[in-house]
DNA sequence: ATAAATCCTGTAGTAACTACAGGTTCAAGC
DNA sequence: GCTTGAACCTGTAGTTACTACAGGATTTAT
């Protein structure tokens, strides 16, 4: 492993990141990280920059943004004008989405809570479970 | 429009559960619904049961289940030789997965919600979300 | 009766990876 | 200095869960 002055492989950049190595080559092909610096070999060689880079798609990724949204990301960081309010406008409606999924999912976590008790009666010969998850 | 006797065609299926009409081909496909009567034409003939079986696997999708874990839920009900006991343990285990769900988006809609609030002063010539995000 | 809407099949494209296959290069041990 | 073996290279194909054609047949409404 060169140690030498912040330089990595790719097997390297996806063990700082976290992000996997297939993946670092996916992002390049689609644009997300810019074509890199290659040794005499053909290898290619990353930079503390794009540690960064590849840091904040991954938080982003695990937020639930898309590669699309990521890119409008980075690009409003690298423009000037602006980006702030756009910014927000995309978190605010990402926010909004997860907070309907999770309402969804509490009500699902109830059901589930009461089919689960109903179903201590043994000697009921149908599973009320189907039926009632499709009400509605 | 045959209004007769709760009959749908594939396209009045997807109206009446939101689902849309070549997802219920893919569906059929993938084994989700099964093959269905036909009319004279080759024209699928729907009844009130794969509304309901729909209806069911459309809610279960929205709340993040794959159709794979849609398959075993609805095994739960066709099969008569699974005793409460087995049905009950299934339907725990998907009760678990939910509550997890629910946990890691409420993770998200922390981290997002401070974000947003980071965001307020929009005279800041840094974005506070592009600045927090590539932390770490 | 005819025209528009809907349906049929099969295939191909989408996102965001993931996993090969078949070959080259790098870094470490001897 | 040489030889391994791990990691790298390219390109392609597979994955999930759809979505969108193309080119034709059927159904329904007027």
């Amino acid at each position: 492993m060169p140690k030498l002055s912040g330089t990595y492989s790719r097997g390297q950049l996806a063990e700082v990141t976290g992000v996997k190595s297939e993946t670092v080559r996916y992002y390049e092909k689609c644009g997300l990280l810019a074509v890199t610096a290659r040794s005499a070999g053909g290898h290619r060689i990353y930079s503390e920059g794009h540690v960064k880079r590849l840091q904040f798609i991954r938080r982003c990724r695990e937020l639930g943004f898309s590669l699309g949204e990521i890119e409008g990301l980075l690009e409003l960081d690298s423009g000037e004008d602006k980006t702030c309010e756009q910014v927000r406008h995309t978190t605010a409606v990402h926010l909004k989405d997860v907070q309907e999924k999770i309402s969804d999912l509490k009500k699902m976590e109830a059901t589930l809570a009461v089919l689960i008790s109903q179903c201590d009666d043994l000697s009921s010969p149908i599973c009320p479970i189907i039926e009632a998850l499709s009400e509605n």
